[in-house]
DNA sequence: GTCGCTGCAAACTCTTTGCAGTGCC
DNA sequence: GGCACTGCAAAGAGTTTGCAGCGAC
């Protein structure tokens, strides 16, 4: 948004904060990547990490996740796909295999609006909560959705 | 969560903020609505607004919506359907007489999870930003979705 | 050597909460 | 009248930003 085509320079902090992306299936959030980044460079900060991943989700390299729950998450895969989130522990997997295509035709014209792309998760509850192992998160079920 | 079927009382505050959000057929922030309520109470606080936002949440009088974007937006709907944000201004509106009850069930299990429901939002561009008279607010592009 | 990037800390935004007083039932 | 609820203001979470020094190119 406010960069563009500025020159770039790969930092240690950028090339570790993507690469430890990259390594999750889950997707975490700013600071569970900022813990996992500190075991390789003890001394990175958070706003490091913030201003990383929002730079290289400028660029193409991840995506801002930005569904239900209060804190915003991230992901190393940038084709499409869905999610499912976890309602009580907040925890966010991709739904593999997964896309509904037609749905982005389907809905030509709602209330005025010019429709550019949907956004589809998945609620339900995940191995750990389902075997009252959960992180107990205190994101709280996030509605219901639909 | 917190309460129950504790003693409820019927207070101005809470009918005005219920009575507010559900006049609106697009979906307003908490503190949009303490600004509507405010035409009528001129003393409610934010405070009051969220504490009967989530406690007419909790009794399942209006919805919480913690989609993409900072701001958490509420609805006054309670049936079954689905959104479309604008990604320019974070506008949130309805999507009629769109329901797509399969998907529930066409993922069984992904990744370990019992699926519960799904949260279906389009994005688009409304038809103020579509003419530049945008609020261009500074939710910034929700990443695009999908 | 330049200037994009970093660590640090303070600031900001949205939401929640503690408290003493208010008013619904 | 009791006690759920209110206004106010301060505290919390998550995220952003200003600044002086650092280090990639």
């Amino acid at each position: 948004m406010t960069h563009d085509n500025v020159n770039r320079r790969n930092t240690r902090q950028r090339q570790v904060v993507l690469d430890e992306l990259r390594k999750l299936s889950c997707h975490p959030t700013a600071s569970e990547l900022h813990a996992r980044a500190r075991t390789r460079l003890p001394r990175i900060s958070l706003g490091t990490v913030y201003r990383n991943l929002e730079l290289l989700a400028e660029l193409g390299l991840v995506h801002k996740i930005e569904t239900a729950g209060t804190e915003t998450r991230f992901d190393g895969r940038v084709d499409a796909h869905y999610h499912v989130r976890c309602f009580r522990c907040g925890r966010l997997d991709d739904a593999p295999g997964v896309v509904v295509e037609p749905l982005q035709i389907e809905i030509p014209s709602v209330a005025g609006y010019t429709i550019l792309g949907h956004r589809l998760e998945f609620i339900g509850i995940c191995p750990e909560c389902k075997n009252g192992q959960g992180a107990q998160g205190e994101n709280g079920p996030p509605d219901g959705g639909v």
